[in-house]
Formats: structure tokens, sequence, C-alpha cells
DNA sequence: ATTTTAAGTCAGCCTTGTTGACTTTCCAAG
DNA sequence: CTTGGAAAGTCAACAAGGCTGACTTAAAAT
């Protein structure tokens, strides 16, 4: 293969790198445009349930690590305890999670999701996830490890620890 | 349910995707974390002059597009007038963007960076840049072309057409 | 002359983020 | 056993930035 894809135009015989500030200025407006396309599918059906991306970041997580605590779910979704309670306190009062006192430590908090919240959370994943297949089909394989590497890379350090703990084991 | 679990595409990258539930939730939060650190720089620096990434939205097409119309920026960012007026309200009283009545079409306003303005985007879009430059180098190109093929497709298609109208040309 | 379009404005509402202050519970260390 | 502090929850106030609806102005199009 060509150790320059179809990139850059590269008058300049100057540069090595593929990286001019219009190929970057590209991958911005990527980010942009495709943000809105992969929350698009899930911002409309929670409307149906008045509910909003704050709902669907709190049902994920918890439906990703049944019995997290507030307190993890604070530091994954980086919101201040307020925040989310106001977002916690309307779907456990709405019957989609169950908060339950922790057997050892008392004042943690651990959430689960109820059948309702579960069944709420595949109906949103899985417009997530036909969106993100459809997308992954049409780009190929190798384009989806590009895709995940340039995003973990993009993450914040402390992000990263919460991306994927279980993950591919070393690596 | 999936009767591959991860094992490497064994048909030459070609018919059966390794597409588990699994993997589609990584690309899921893959997004999430990466749109966070995206978005972090800009949201730091546009704090300290008051301002928000509404801001920097508008600031960044107008740069891209100078002298585009009101209602081409409505289209492009995809919400109503009245939000994108109390953004564009504020630039303008700022001395950040220059709104000039149109020579044929004297309805429309045309946008354009002031000198302060091109240096507030030059400002912003140096710190997004740089995080795309690292995390492009770190990549590596061909994870580069990968990326931007999944969030492509990724895009609803009334989006592709605003996502760098100019482009590769004939394709 | 009438209708349509582009832009702007006013008013009000919602979600989701923020601070700050305060309480309750309860583990753990002195 | 007392007390310090962490975890969680609550109340209040505020702001950004979405939204709708109603309405005006000016100019273009029919």
């Amino acid at each position: 293969m060509s150790d320059r894809p179809n990139l850059a135009p590269l008058s300049r015989g100057e540069s090595l790198l593929f990286l001019t500030d219009d190929q970057l200025r590209r991958g911005i407006e990527a980010m942009f445009f495709a943000y809105r396309g992969f929350t698009a599918d899930p911002d409309r059906i929670l409307q149906e349930y008045g509910y909003g991306r704050a709902h669907h970041r709190a049902i994920h997580f918890i439906n990703r690590s049944p019995g997290t605590t507030v307190n993890n779910l604070l530091s994954i979704l980086g919101v201040t305890k307020q925040s989310l309670n106001r977002v916690l306190r309307t779907v456990v009062e709405d019957g989609l999670v169950d908060s339950r006192v922790g057997d050892r430590d008392k004042r943690e908090r651990h959430l689960y999701l109820t059948e309702a919240g579960a069944a709420l959370e595949r109906k949103l994943s899985e417009a997530q996830r036909s969106r993100m297949r459809d997308a992954f089909r049409a780009a190929g394989p190798d384009a989806v490890a590009g895709f995940r590497a340039v995003l973990e890379q993009m993450m914040d350090p402390e992000m990263k620890r919460h991306y994927l703990d279980d993950a591919d084991g070393g690596k």
C-alpha cells in the first residue's frame, strides 16, 4: 500500500506529513456531523418518553455495569452529582432503574435496570447499534479498526480508563 | 446471537464482518468518550470568553465559508433561527462577526469574521487541530482513512451535503 | 398587488449543565 | 466511643442553549 492514502494534495514537496490544516479541519467536521447522526436515532426515541440524552447516558452505563455506584457513574459521565441526581431521580421514580443501598457500605447506592429500564435500553441501543452496524459494514473492517484507533487517541487519558475496563486484556 | 466471538475476519476483509453487539457497543462508547475529548480544549478556551459551543460552531462555519448567509448556517447547524440568532447577536455585538446586507438580495445577511473573530477562531481551531493531529499521528495514516470513512457513513445523508461541499470534486 | 421568503424579535418553556449550602448516614481512625 | 470525613441526597438559584409560537420588516417573486 502507499503510505499516503488519498488524503493530501501535497503540492509543496516540503511536508512528508499528510496532516495539512485542511485535513485536520475535515476530521473536525467529520466528528461534528457524525456525532449528530450518531445521536439522532436515540434522540427521537427518547423524545417519545420525555427523556433526554442525559437519561440515555445514565441508562447505558448502568446497563453496561449493573450495580455500579452513583459515584462511579459520576466519574464516567463527568457531570456534577446534582445534575446526575436529577436525572437519576426521574428514572428511579419512573421505575426504570432500581437504586439499592449497599451491603458492605450502606452509604452507597447500587444501580440496576429494571425490566422496563432494560427494555428501553434495548430499544435505544438497538437504534444506535443499527446505525453503527451499517456504517461499519459500508466502511469495512480495516476502516473500523482505524476508526477505533483514532477515537481512542482522541480521548482524555482519564476517560480511557472508563472506555472498556474489560476490553482486550493486555495490549 | 453471535456465533463468532472475537475471531479475526478470516474471509479476506470481505463478506462477514465481526460485528458482534459487543464490538458495536465499543464503537458507541468510543464515540461518546472521544467526542468529550474532542470538545474539551475549545470548551476551556470559550469559557474564558464567556462563550459556549454554539458560538464555536457559528464561528467555525463562518470561517469555513465567509459570506455565508444566516439561512445557510441554519441548515448546517440544524437549529432554529431563534437559537442561532441569539448566538449570532452576541458575536456581532462583541465585534467578532460582521453581518453585511446582501448586494443582490438585500434581505440576506452575509457573515464574515472580523480580525478579532478570526483570532479567536484560530485559537479555538488550533487547540482542536492539535489534539486531532496528535491522534492522527499516533494512529497512523491508514487509521485516519478508516476514521473518516466510518464517520462519513455515520452522518445523516443531508449532513453529508454540508460536509465539505468542496471536497474531492469529481470523486 | 399579492404572496413568499429572509431575517430578526419577543416571550415563554424545557433540559441539562453549573455553584453553594446544608443534612443524613455511616465507616473508620483516634 | 467519639468524631472526622466520605457518600449520597436535597434545596435553591442560575445560565446556556435548545425549542415553539406569534409577529414585524423588507425585499424579492409571482
